[in-house]
DNA sequence: CACGGGTGCGCG
DNA sequence: AAAGCGCGCACCCGTG
């Protein structure tokens, strides 16, 4: 069963009931449902939680939030936006009225309703301020049922619909949740490498003066701001050092006794602006780290964020995550997710094997295929991203003859892409088309008034756009097993969990693409552990069927995140 | 003063 | 060793 929530004009809630008709595969929606106005929204969803519906909304980040805090969980739901966005481009669905209807409100980005102020204020932002067209989440539910049962493939996108969805639950329980965050520990490591806090924000703490001092001498620039790439540059040539950069890696090849102190300068600025004492501020609130996570953020399917940097966090401070006393985290991350979604993909035998032992790199070298495990890494990568120079360029080939389904699968993909085509991950999400400009250069370059210019920078833009579709199969495929297997251990856990609530009980508190944590009472963690093992396998099946290939995982039980790996 | 592009670096 | 993919964020600096 389905229930489609929506507001009305006057701001209630209306509530209306989809019950399945018989095996017609969901186009038709049966009855006529009857829309029923809500009163009490966390006790209707309360209520007819138990019958195990799927509840479908316009933004889960509009209806989620304040049914959690009012200790209200839904086990599924249909996201209509962001599934809105996965039929609009995908190939499986190109032929629906919702892909081929003019772009419409339910095109438009989800809007923010809260935004955090630096004192750790939520700010309450207006309701949708754009004036735009009603939403009728009913009718836009129709189309999208619709798209799904006329698609060759409804089981590959309806599976790739409910894993978006479920990643939305999941983003906004983990929100609501929050990362643990010791504000202390935090601080002390800030201390330890930074030296204090500076009583008047915007003061330089210690350390970071003293280098500045020290470099302001070996470089005897007495006003250098090192924060300024082009003053920088300048101070270093005077001193006989010529760089086109002020890069950490291209620094590293000079030799001067200012360099050390500048590396380290740099090291240190960065953890100050990016996760200094004004994120802890910003951020953490009653020791917890409640990130904006974006579901679908990225093209490829992978989750942004939206403040707070949450993909971003620094192994330096991992150490402040620490979980409750009694609780333990259960860090586990998938090794080498990639490069095996690839060899499932393509149905690569060979590759599929070379993984099997645990470590795919080790089995590439153990093939023959090359001699070294870091040769084995690079010329993979180069074969997922598209290296044509330097070393992973040279490997790639040895890696064509000894894996030939695997690479043909990443060059066919770059090829499409070179010639303005779509790809698609193996669940149906598609990449976008390249853009107007791209689009007139390619034909320019063929035209006979088009100069080598013209032509080389068409070339280059074409092979650019193919690096783009040849990753964006492997990275959007790998952030659908992702999704699924996040969402697999979500249920475990809500069955592990029984009347207890989320926080009460092991919850899911951060995702990191291929890396998932779970807060949990210390005797739960090897459950927890064997839940996430069984959450990989289940994901590997769900995409892949029958074919026997492993997603092997790294899992710590640890009491601070800084101690895993 | 606000805005936006460029740079650099954190993560996968 | 620094090439090839995807991001977000802080900072600088030129422009309006």
């Amino acid at each position: 069963m389905h229930i489609v929530l929506a507001r009305s004009a006057d701001g209630g809630v209306v509530a209306t009931r989809f019950v399945e008709s018989g095996d017609d595969g969901g186009n038709e929606l049966g009855i006529e449902p009857v829309a029923e106005p809500v009163s009490d929204l966390a006790a209707f969803v309360r209520t007819e939680e138990q019958a195990r519906p799927r509840w479908v909304w316009d933004d889960t980040s509009r209806w989620y939030p304040e049914l959690l805090a009012q200790h209200v969980r839904v086990e599924r739901c249909h996201d209509l936006r962001l599934c809105h966005t996965i039929l609009r481009y995908s190939q499986l669905t190109s032929g629906s009225a919702l892909a081929m209807a003019q772009h419409n409100e339910w095109d438009a980005p989800a809007v923010a309703i809260v935004r955090r102020e630096p004192d750790g204020a939520l700010f309450e932002l207006d309701e949708r301020q754009e004036p735009g067209l009603p939403t009728d989440p009913l009718a836009e539910f129709r189309l999208q049922r619709a798209a799904v049962a006329a698609s060759e493939e409804p089981g590959r996108i309806g599976r790739l619909l409910a894993a978006e969805s479920a990643g939305a639950l999941i983003a906004a329980e983990m929100r609501f949740a929050g990362l643990p965050w010791r504000a202390a520990e935090h601080d002390a490591i800030l201390t330890g490498m930074l030296g204090a806090r500076p009583a008047v924000d915007g003061e330089r703490p210690a350390k970071l003066q003293e280098l500045l001092t020290r470099l302001r001498e070996l470089l005897e620039a007495p006003e250098l701001n090192p924060d300024s790439p082009a003053d920088l540059v300048k101070s270093l040539g005077r001193a006989g050092l010529i760089v086109t950069s002020t890069r950490s890696w291209e620094l590293k090849k000079l030799e001067h006794p200012a360099i050390a102190p500048l590396l380290e300068y740099k090291k240190l600025a960065r953890l100050l602006s990016a996760n200094g004492w004004h994120w802890l501020d910003t951020w953490v609130v009653d020791e917890r780290f409640k990130p904006d996570y974006v579901p679908g953020g990225v093209v490829t399917g992978r989750w942004a964020t939206s403040g707070g940097g949450a993909l971003q966090l620094p192994r330096q401070i991992r150490g402040a995550v620490v979980a409750d006393d009694g609780w333990k985290l259960v860090v586990a991350d998938a090794s080498q997710l990639e490069p095996r979604i690839l060899a499932a993909m393509a149905g690569d035998r060979d590759m599929v094997t070379a993984g099997a032992a645990g470590d795919l790199y080790a089995g590439i070298v153990a093939s023959g295929a090359v001699e070294t495990r870091d040769q084995a890494k690079v010329a993979m990568l180069g074969a997922m991203y598209g290296a044509t120079t330097g070393e992973s360029g040279r490997l790639m080939p040895r890696l064509a003859r000894a894996y030939p389904k695997a690479i043909a699968l990443v060059e066919h993909a770059a090829r499409a892409g070179e010639r303005g085509e779509i790809v698609s991950t193996r669940l149906g999400r598609s990449s976008p088309l390249p853009g107007a400009g791209w689009q007139q250069a390619q034909s320019q370059a063929y035209d006979e008034t088009a100069t080598q210019a013209q032509t080389a920078r068409a070339r280059s833009e074409a092979r650019s756009w193919g690096r783009f579709t040849r990753n964006f199969i492997v990275q959007g495929t790998a952030a659908e097993w992702a999704l699924c297997w996040m969402a697999s251990v979500r249920r475990r856990l809500t069955a592990l969990a029984g009347e207890r609530w989320l926080t009460d009980a092991p919850h899911l508190v951060f995702f990191l693409h291929d890396e998932i944590v779970v807060h949990c009472p210390a005797e739960l963690a090897h459950i927890v552990a064997d839940e996430i093992r069984a959450g990989a396998a289940e994901a590997g099946t769900l995409l892949f069927g029958p074919l026997p290939i492993e997603f092997p995982l790294t899992v710590a039980i640890v009491d601070n995140y800084g101690q895993a790996k």
